[in-house]
Formats: C-alpha cells, structure tokens, sequence
DNA sequence: GTGAGTTCGAATCTCACCGTTCCGACCAAA
DNA sequence: TTTGGTCGGAACGGTGAGATTCGAACTCAC
C-alpha cells in the first residue's frame, strides 16, 4: 500500500459520486483515516456529514480541501498551524476588496514570495529593502 | 527581553557596519544566540559566516537571510524542513513545481514564487528594488 | 594586564506536534 | 449472520525545534 508515498503527487480521479466514507477518501487523498479524523479536530472546516449514525460522509468539496491540506503539509512543508493560517488567509483574501495599497503592491511587486495578503507592515517591508539597496550599493 | 515577540514583526533598522556578533544578530533579527547556532546546522547557506577564532561573524546578507527563516518559521508557519526547501525551490524551480502547480499557484496567489533574489542579475534586482521603493514613497 | 562580559561547542533536557496503535463496540451490506 | 469497514477515546511514540547548562576560550574597555 504505497498510497502514503510523498513523492507521488498524482491524485486519483475523483468517481461521481456524492458522498465518500472514509476508507475511500483515504485512498483518493492518500492520507490514512486516523490521520484524517485526527486533522478534523485541527481544521474546524473540515466536518464532514455524520448523520446516519455516526459515520462520515465526506463530498467532494471536503475530499478537495484535504487534499490541498496534504499539500500544504508534506509537499510544501507548513506546519498544521501554518497550513490552518494559509486557509484562513485565503478566505481572508477573497473577502477584502478595499486595501488598495496592498492590491497595488501585489499587481506591481516583483518581490519573492513576501505575502502581503497577511497584511503585515508596509513599513517593514520598506526597511528590509532599505537595507538591501543599502548592501547593493557597495 | 521581549525580542522574541513574534506578533511584532518589526525588526531594528540594520547599523552600518560590516560585520556583527552573534548577540548583535541576535537583537536585529530577534532570534536568540542558541537558536541561530541551531539553525547553522539546519541551513547551509547560512554556514559561510566567516570566523575569526572560532567567533561567528554575521554579515548583512546573513543577517537578512536569518530574518527571512525567521519569517518563514514564526510567521508563516513552516517547519525547518518545509522553509529550507523553500529558500531551495528558488533556485530550481523547474524541478520541484509542476507545471500545473505553478499555474494554480500563480492563480492564487498575484504574487507567486516569483523570487528574483537569486535567480536574476544583480543590476536588474536592483532596478526592481528601486521601482519598489518608488511605489512604497507614495 | 585585568576583569567583566561574550562567545564557544557539546551534551543534555524539554515539550509540543503529529501522528500511531490499540481497543471493544457499532454498523451495513452481502 | 457473517464479514469487513468504521467509531471514538486513551495511551503511546518519535522527532522536531529549540532550551539549558557547562567550563573554557576569547574580546575589549579600562
């Protein structure tokens, strides 16, 4: 059962259908079930249906986010507070429309990776790049 | 000693000088002595400090580069592992990321992986820097 | 030079994170 | 009715990421 190889970061195809218990979503997502109830308790969005007797349902909105939870965990190397933080941004992210400043930073910025949607001071930022013109100008 | 506030995400502005004491780094990147030794094991492009007698002596490049882990560790939640490969992807994008994921990435995120520190000419990243700090001046 | 303060490496310790294992009991479909 | 998947909860484990401690070596202002 190499379903859990990291490496491997083909998903299967999902089948069409609506509701997935646990032993499937663990296959189509690679991640073993007690690890997926154990991640339920750490991502508050990730609850799936448990009508009919205490069972989980999982749709494909919730087989979706685990896999991008996988993702973020052992492909890119986030913590499971970070991933959660990531997640959360995201949601952030789409609901604010008015912080032109960042917008404009993001439509115009070449710089790395520096995440601006978490909204962290543009102040610092400017003092990090001072301080790196200031080394360029030697 | 509240250097180790993570939620304050101002560092101190970088003195003008050439080389720095471990303590010193220790202030400006908020990141104490033990910790930076730590972290030298774990990334090692953060190992050219050049000693003079067994002593660590940090340059500003080293010290922007102890912020960014720093950054990457505390505020976006990665592990050692997640933020080492990070600071690696950058130079061999190509090899770690498929394609679709970049596009997605992209999708998400304006800003992307795009980090031009290492992969463009000097002069180049300087004439961004100076495009940014234009923008920031408004 | 002297003494106070830094820094050294190595060893040891801690503790939270991220699962794993085990459990008897429950459920569902063949 | 059997068989195999699923349940939750508690106990356990390993290792990641520092923290603490140590005596010795170094630095520098005086």
């Amino acid at each position: 059962m190499d379903y859990q190889d990291h490496k491997d970061k083909q998903f299967p195809q999902l089948p069409q259908k609506r509701y997935f218990a646990i032993g499937e979503v663990s296959i189509l997502c690679k991640v073993k079930p007690h690890v997926l109830r154990y991640w339920e308790q750490e991502f508050p969005n990730l609850s799936p249906n448990t009508r009919r007797g205490n069972r989980r349902y999982y749709q494909q909105e919730e087989i979706l986010l685990i896999r991008k939870i996988r993702e973020l965990l052992y492909d890119e190397g986030y913590t499971i507070q970070g991933a959660k933080q990531k997640l959360q941004n995201k949601q952030f992210v789409k609901d604010v429309t008015s912080q032109e400043q960042i917008q404009k930073a993001q439509a115009e910025l070449p710089l790395g990776d520096t995440d601006l949607t978490n909204a962290e001071p543009i102040a610092n930022l400017k003092n990090q790049l001072q301080d790196i013109l200031s080394i360029l100008k030697k």
